[in-house]
DNA sequence: GATGAATGAGGGTTCATTCAT
DNA sequence: AATGAATGAACCCTCATTCAT
């Protein structure tokens, strides 16, 4: 008789295992929760739904999450881990033109292969009152954002960085939204080399 | 000789007055879901909500409406009705630079104006699947739209119109989501400065 | 045709016929809500069971009705406007005898008649903080109900009037919460002659 | 010798230790409900409220209890063990008077200190057909007491012992519902020193 | 055309209980 | 003996829709 045999009949499992559980049935959900969420619509997709694609009883997504909003925030925080690593790669600093380079090539390639999550997340950021938690954490990213944009049209030399940062950024919500609204009817390719054209980059 | 007379033997006098009433009716419905849709998401308004609204009884919502999805598309018709006769007073023939810049104009005003229905018809235009019909009328308006923006860059001697609009377009949704997310925190005038500067209007 | 036959087909119901119905579907739910708490517990039933009870949909509830516990304030009130009106029968002001005579009985006499009120009430009275609302009604009408029996007992002379109205009240409470938890077994017609002859009635 | 090596070869003690841990848990589960049930009733405590007051797991409870409902039997259980150790120690048989006034006294002390558990026992009291077998218990134990107070007035000399019995175990009843019900408000010191009074005390 | 009572399916959430470890 | 993840039935409540009047 091994030890793991007795382990299996006599003792509760470690705190370790139980965190292992936690982490991939937590994980099921959230992404059982992005692909409803993505292609139904939040308020189109019940409980049960999530609980269905996850392969999990309906319960037990409330041993994860207080409430369906919540599952929101989950996945929100989701999100931005892994798009805080992302824009944390794009930023080599060797100079101001092939940064932009970097983050306006990173908008696109986000859309192309993520576009589903902007037709996720733009209805939500648009429910104000409702989801006023990811509305913060939303508009404390973008400022971080325009911010670094500002700084790169600053140090080309731009006249107003100011507002060419702004103009970009607006841009990039308008190609999400419309990539998200009209698909591949919408030239992004030409669009994205339009704008290293533009910038000179 | 009474109306009620003159009812009693003239039919298609009798059935305008009645369209007369049901337009009443109609429009009190559409601008109490106009407002609500609005204020609070489709998702989250009830038909018992409109009809309070409204100023008039659930149950005859659903003598103009077959379902409460159905009001969309009577929202829709109304609100195209209204932005097609505002399109065509834009339309000076003058030179193009003037017709561009009263584009750019009434896209702002509108925003300025009615910046609620860009927060009501975003998240619908996202739902794909249940608002075909609304996304198709959508779709053939903006390519109405995008021709006429092309072919004015065109005019004006741009080296790429067809990408020269797309951009402008794609920066008008920008502007509609932006504003509608995040409200007076984006600086629109500036903006619009900043377009008619560059544009040259 | 017939007024009647025109009201019929055309003419939506007037106010008084809404209140008609309202009053008794109101009515219905009460009743059965009332039978159901007494026979298995507030907490043991659930808004389907008295739904059913009541022969309406569960749904229809919640039109006259805010939540569960709302019902329960429908209860009281029921209960109490009966009860008002038993308590102004007995005031007869003859003399004190006759009248502290008169208390025992209806309270006697209510026991034998619904001491299933009893076993739903005292329950909800104990969970203090859950009903606060029904707790301040029913500890208003406690205290007019021993003021009018100190009252008495000073009339009748008696040393230590308030004690003795405490006294009677809290026995009163006690063959109450014993009636209802032993039934027959308690000798209360005994009890109730006992009461007579020591107050010397 | 160490104590582990006992074990290894004696099966009896080796039972005992684990009846002792056993024991252990069991009681503070048992603990843990009374608290719980008296601050916030049965219906409103959960299982794993239970758990956690006891500082075990949930699934811990069903090694000792079968059912949630079967903690309540070792409630009352445990309650009695305690009750019937407070009631032989009151049994002086001196004389009858100081016995009554024993009696009388230990009550108005348990209410004193013990006052919550009278708002825990008396709506389970009222369950009856869920909680039958404690209510056969109490209903013994009930008998044993009246039989008590009866010899004691017989003893003295009443003319009724048998009503005077019943209207004292009553009285005692209601003291303990208004207590429970409305708390400090009840003058309890005053009641209890009426009853000596009465009884000539 | 107009009313609002009535329905019933479905939604989010809780919780006693089970079970692998 | 002990753990807590997992289940699933049941619960309260909402709301689009119907219908008698």
């Amino acid at each position: 008789m091994t030890d793991r045999l007795v382990n299996k009949n006599m003792a509760p499992r470690t705190t370790k295992q139980f965190e292992a559980i936690r982490g991939k049935s937590r994980e099921k959900i959230i992404l059982a929760a992005i692909e409803l969420f993505s292609a139904q619509t939040y308020h189109n997709t019940s409980v049960a739904d999530i609980s269905k694609k996850a392969g999990i009883s309906k319960g037990l997504i409330y041993n994860y999450f207080e409430t369906k909003e919540d599952i929101l925030n989950g996945i929100v925080e989701y999100l931005f881990s892994i798009g805080d690593q992302m824009m944390a790669e794009s930023r080599n600093d060797e100079d101001p033109k092939s940064e932009l380079r970097n983050m306006i090539q990173q908008v696109f390639q986000f859309l192309h292969q993520q576009a589903h999550l902007s037709r996720m997340m733009i209805p939500l950021a648009l429910e104000l009152e409702s989801f006023q938690i990811i509305n913060d954490i939303m508009k404390k990213k973008m400022e971080d954002y325009l911010g670094r944009l500002m700084l790169l049209f600053k140090e080309m030399g731009y006249e107003d960085p100011e507002m060419e940062a702004w103009t970009l950024g607006v841009l990039f919500d308008g190609v999400s939204l419309d990539y998200a609204v009209i698909g591949k009817e919408l030239p992004i390719e030409r669009i994205e080399k339009y704008l290293y054209k533009k910038y000179e980059l």
